[in-house]
DNA sequence: CTACCGATCGCCT
DNA sequence: GGCGATCGGTAGC
């Protein structure tokens, strides 16, 4: 089943836990959701905290779309636009289709290492500031509910200065693919 | 394995 | 002018 704007016009709380396992793909190329983590518009680590700007419009937009933003100046990462002001960040992939093309584009062979983190999938699946703001549910993006059910546990979030200490992570217990300073417990 | 550093863009004070 | 929802390389234990 599609993942579209009805499923992601609810409460980010809900809908980041319920994408682990979901498979994304964008032409094709991607994987298994196994880490994300949530932004509350009310959250200060959230960029829609103070107000909307050039870079975070997407964020204000329809739920059920693409917020990308450029990170360090350097890599690219992509959210879920949810409730307004509020989005899932999408942090790790097991990758499962286009792993050839996933490796030509990050320069590496191991699975591992193609989208254990936000910069790195972007990378991986090809995502660049001309998806910001695009259907989750239509070309080039392909996102369903997961096939199964997945065991969850939450974490912090880190890489963030302010309300870190909310575990507004969600990770797939056990999972091989996570990003770099995760607990896998 | 952990720790630190540089790269470099966009928004902020 | 500062700093971040990051990453890869290098240094050191």
């Amino acid at each position: 089943m599609t993942l579209g704007a009805e499923f992601f016009a609810r409460s980010v709380h809900e809908v980041a836990p319920g994408l682990m396992g979901a498979p994304l793909l964008v032409d094709g190329v991607g994987g298994r959701i196994v880490e994300v983590e949530a932004y509350h518009h009310e959250d200060p680590a959230a960029h829609s905290f103070r107000g909307r700007t050039a870079r975070n419009a997407s964020m204000f937009g329809p739920p059920g779309r693409a917020y990308v933003y450029r990170s360090y100046g350097i890599h690219w990462c992509v959210n879920f636009v949810c409730e307004p002001g509020s989005a899932v960040l999408v942090r790790a992939l097991e990758p499962t289709d286009g792993l050839e093309l996933m490796q030509a584009r990050r320069g590496v062979g191991e699975p591992r290492l193609l989208c254990s983190g936000p910069g790195r999938l972007c990378e991986a699946l090809g995502i660049t500031r001309e998806h910001d703001g695009l259907a989750l549910d239509a070309p080039p993006f392909e996102l369903r509910a997961a096939a199964a059910e997945t065991e969850i546990a939450t974490a912090r979030r880190i890489g963030i200065t302010h309300a870190a200490d909310l575990p507004w992570r969600y990770v797939e217990r056990g999972s091989r693919f996570l990003s770099r300073g995760v607990p896998r417990a």
